[in-house]
DNA sequence: TTGTAAGCGTTATCAC
DNA sequence: GTGATAACGCTTACAA
């Protein structure tokens, strides 16, 4: 009584070898499609193989052919709605290329790449420190960041183009006729937020009558709330602009102006980043930039595929377009 | 130019042994803590693998050990916020017990489990048959399932407790003054569905003048305007219950009452189920049945480990408790 | 066309 | 305590 069940001996090449009275090499042959075998016998040892239920070892195989056909890619954590789209994208272009897709998350398992458990990985991950990709990059590995720049050989980026995106922002936000323009930014590990930040400040300077505070965020709904509660305190009455570098912040700062004198879209104008789904249905809807992440993700497979086939590869950008709604009128 | 950079020859057990000058057998006792062997050649051995920037090859360490330590979750999708919780509480319970989490979809890498890359498999995935579960169970695979009824030895199930919710869903509706009640289902092949179908019509039954219909859906939100629009199209004036088999649907529903005379919450009252984020953000705010998602992967997660290490394993059910919203008054 | 045998990188059983 | 050596399941020269 709970005893653990033994996984029944697995039936290998060699079972079948035995059935079909041939060696290991002839049905291996024979399973891996190669021409110099009978189809007649190939037909046979495939029957078999069938009658048996054999389906090949992964270990063994990786072993010898020193490849799995798999793909890692990596997330900072395991949220929501933006990566699914990313993954859809990810997936199905690596699906065309006979490449399999899973989905890590954590320390440990960056060491998929250099064990050899993955051929290659999509990395978007804050917590991937560049010198550990270096490090297995330098060992020959391949992968492609969707979230920072890193020249490397075996590296590939697709990165957002953060600055048209900020740049945009900014200047819709001054046409609005305001004095006074926060920038909610994420934190500062992140690269998304680094150069949408940069960029805004930069932009706000051209601008001499507007003034501009940067607010630290940590892309999260509760730093936005945060940010909103500063706002609301030192608020003197006049209209002002909101730059949340993510919608996340933005739909936190939602949560918390509902319960003061502020009007969304009139006294506080906001506009965040990435096109979040609740973006669209909280009220008033919340302009922000979208671009399509099922592309990116699409990209940066195709990428990784490129790197593997030892193919030139360049760098690319996937172009953002601001999404006008009633958060900003 | 564009040549494949090769993999830098991996450094193996047998370069550890021939820079420290001994045999490969001293080197693995070395790496695995084995006592039989001095602190002393220990110390040295692992200063010289960690110079070498040693890093196990995990195809040929799972090729002897049988396991890998890594255990493989399903979903039908990478749909959204509702998967992320979940993650978090397999990830982070397996984490705790040693073994990592990879998230797999796709019909291709059901075959993880037989190749043996993984050593466990959770399945919240309605693509997944259970035929081929039991395939796999009688290999002598250890598989949790998270949306079906499936009795075998090699096999646990962590459900949710559809059957409490959807009762209670329609009691709730029924005390609102109401003389029709619509369900809008999801899709037959889901497991969740069906269950929480079978209850809610068999809890109308027992309510002798109400009257009520069921508008077959797809779990989607398209389905769910579908829904709506034929909702509208019969309205007679009087006010009318919804009961949306999940959240997605109940907000497609939302974006199609609301270029109609319906008002939610008045003229048709909505109960939803899953909790899905947007719920809270759309108005009026969706009734919906909540339950932690977290606890329903962590408990799967403890599952899958005690199936692993050949306890005895009994069945769960996560609880679910009502949020009463505006959409329901 | 098929068989023999070496080897992929580990682990683990023996001897010593 | 350490070292040969045989597996693990598969692929692939090379031989027959």
């Amino acid at each position: 009584v709970g005893i653990r069940e033994e996984v029944k001996s697995m039936v290998g090449i060699r079972d079948i070898a035995q059935q079909a009275g041939v060696s290991i090499s002839t049905v291996s042959y024979a399973l891996n499609g190669s021409s110099k075998i009978t189809e007649e016998t190939r037909q046979r040892i495939l029957k078999i193989a069938d009658e048996l239920n054999y389906i090949p070892n992964m270990a063994g195989r990786a072993l010898k052919r020193k490849q799995t056909n798999i793909i890692g890619i990596y997330f900072t954590d395991y949220g929501g709605y933006f990566y699914g789209q990313i993954l859809e994208g990810v997936g199905s272009t690596l699906k065309k290329h006979g490449y399999e897709l899973i989905v890590c998350s954590g320390k440990k398992s960056h060491l998929f790449l250099p064990e050899k458990l993955i051929d290659g990985a999509i990395i978007l991950d804050v917590t991937y420190k560049s010198e550990e990709i270096f490090r297995y990059a330098n060992r020959g590995h391949n992968i492609v960041v969707m979230d920072r720049e890193l020249d490397h050989q075996n590296v590939s980026q697709v990165l957002l183009d953060n600055i048209g995106g900020a740049t945009l922002a900014i200047d819709y936000l001054v046409q609005k006729e305001i004095n006074k323009v926060y920038v909610v930014s994420g934190p500062d590990i992140a690269y998304d937020s680094r150069i949408r930040l940069e960029t805004a400040m930069d932009e706000l300077e051209r601008y001499d009558h507007i003034e501009s505070i940067v607010l630290r965020g940590e892309f999260s709904k509760e730093s936005g709330m945060q940010a909103a509660k500063a706002i609301v305190q030192e608020w003197n009455g006049e209209p002002v602009g909101v730059f949340a570098l993510n919608d996340g912040m933005a739909i936190g700062m939602y949560d918390m102006l509902k319960d003061s004198p502020l009007q969304i879209g009139k006294d506080i104008k906001i506009i965040g980043f990435d096109n979040d789904e609740i973006s669209s249905y909280i009220t008033p809807a919340l302009s922000t930039f979208e671009y399509s992440k099922f592309k990116w993700g699409a990209v940066a497979a195709e990428k990784i595929v490129q790197l593997l086939e030892g193919k030139k590869v360049k760098n690319d950008l996937i172009y953002t377009t601001l999404l006008r709604r009633e958060s900003t009128e």
